[in-house]
DNA sequence: TTGTTTTAGTGGTATAGACAACTAGAATAT
DNA sequence: ATATTCTAGTTGTCTATACCACTAAAACAA
């Protein structure tokens, strides 16, 4: 039964940390399998005698890390992770390791769909609440992680999107299976460091240099796709653009 | 005055969504500069009428968001700004923060000439050991170090470069004075952390995220003019590309 | 059988209060 | 002058409680 009191009200961490950590200890060492729901707020609040509002304050710092997902009515329930399925693809990922010399691969961590929200709504053009594809997948280069990448797209404008489809390349079954035509992008670049998870993904340390993309795609009929926001090692990867004087 | 009641407690919209829309639509107007200290949690709990708790969470969500900075004992502070504009196909720096609507500004740190070497040399077209100008230059927006910048190019291509010259804008020089026309530029991007010295002249922490930024740039006629390395403020810049489908 | 209502359980929002940890400057003592 | 202590103000943590909005299944009605 062991003494794992779990909670140390006298210690100066402070108990909503303590938890938290409990928490993503089960999580990590499987314990609580994705997909799986977690004891509801009062009950955690019950068993270690302490307010469900510190409880809160726990789980939604790993809401935050992606290692919770609440459903209001439902409860909360541990995050998709680490699905193996690596497979070739003709992607932009795909074709630029390519022109590299690298050989592209790609895990795809969770598939699931969720209600569109605030920005995501706006960026592709659905009203909040409508359902979005959400990937999240591993790209990796000669086998080695190379970016975490998040991608959502309406599944009203590509119906039939299936786990089997995003392990693959996602543009070509647009293109050649829904017979839509890609246009253009806008991509963002930014500088920052690794947190936590995509730390671990991504095989580096916490803190260390990343690329933070994110694209925004649109059909040649103006319409959005989707919103792609990666997280490129920063030590591996280096984007390069070619620009014209006047042109675009 | 105006009943400008900003929280309307009988709206089914959250007190602490209303809070929060309220405050970033401050910073996003202006209203609350980058740095400046925004009113106690205590404040804006008395200043509406809501709980300290309540407006914990609005202030949450902007921290997460990227938009506040909370400082123990010290408040909570407006975060520097993320610059979100297109940038468009081929432009200076200048060009770049003016239609960013900011004023750029230019501090020459260093203007000599150089021997160029390997690299630089085959990159610029030269034989080794050919005079280059080698530029440091720290460049501002809205009297921020915003990035610093270190210049190559050929002395023979564009004799007459002076210190003066370089604390404005080059390209216009080259362009306006020269007659020469800037074709295209080929620029890679990788995210890095700042050394001891960049840290020093951007007024950063050593270790805090930047952007490095390699181009190349050449005349219409294919010639290569110019080769820049710059490091920017992970923090305050970002960039944007267009892009149109058919090659990457 | 089929449709509707009730109910128990979930996360979401909000309150009022308390004390701790920390910061910076003022007041004090040396 | 120079430390030291005090103090007011800040965010950080935590509690106990209350009600709302939503979900799913059970209970009920037609």
């Amino acid at each position: 039964m062991g003494g794992c009191a779990v909670i140390d009200k006298q210690s100066p961490i402070p108990i909503y940390y303590q938890l938290e950590q409990y928490m993503k200890e089960k999580i990590e060492k499987g314990e609580w399998q994705p997909g799986e729901m977690i004891p509801s707020e009062r009950e955690l609040a019950e068993m270690y005698d302490i307010s469900r509002m510190t409880v809160r304050q726990a789980v939604n710092n790993l809401v935050n890390d992606g290692y919770l997902i609440r459903r209001r009515g439902k409860g909360t329930f541990v995050a998709a992770n680490k699905i193996e399925q690596p497979l070739k693809g003709l992607t932009s990922f795909s074709e630029d390791m390519r022109s590299r010399g690298m050989e592209p691969g790609t895990i795809v961590l969770s598939f699931e769909t969720v209600p569109a929200s605030g920005k995501l709504a706006e960026g592709l053009g659905v009203t909040e609440g409508d359902d979005l594809y959400e990937v999240r997948r591993l790209r990796l280069a000669d086998g080695l992680p190379m970016a975490l990448e998040t991608l959502y797209i309406p599944v009203n404008l590509v119906p039939g999107l299936t786990r089997d489809v995003v392990s693959g390349s996602v543009y070509e079954f647009i293109e050649k299976e829904k017979g839509m035509i890609i246009g253009s992008a806008v991509q963002t670049l930014e500088a920052s460091v690794a947190r936590k998870v995509e730390a671990e993904h991504l095989k580096m340390k916490e803190g260390a240099p990343v690329l933070l993309l994110e694209r925004r795609t649109h059909l040649v009929d103006g319409r959005p796709l989707e919103v792609v926001k990666s997280v490129y090692r920063g030590d591996r990867y280096k984007f390069m653009i070619e620009m014209k004087r006047g042109g675009s």
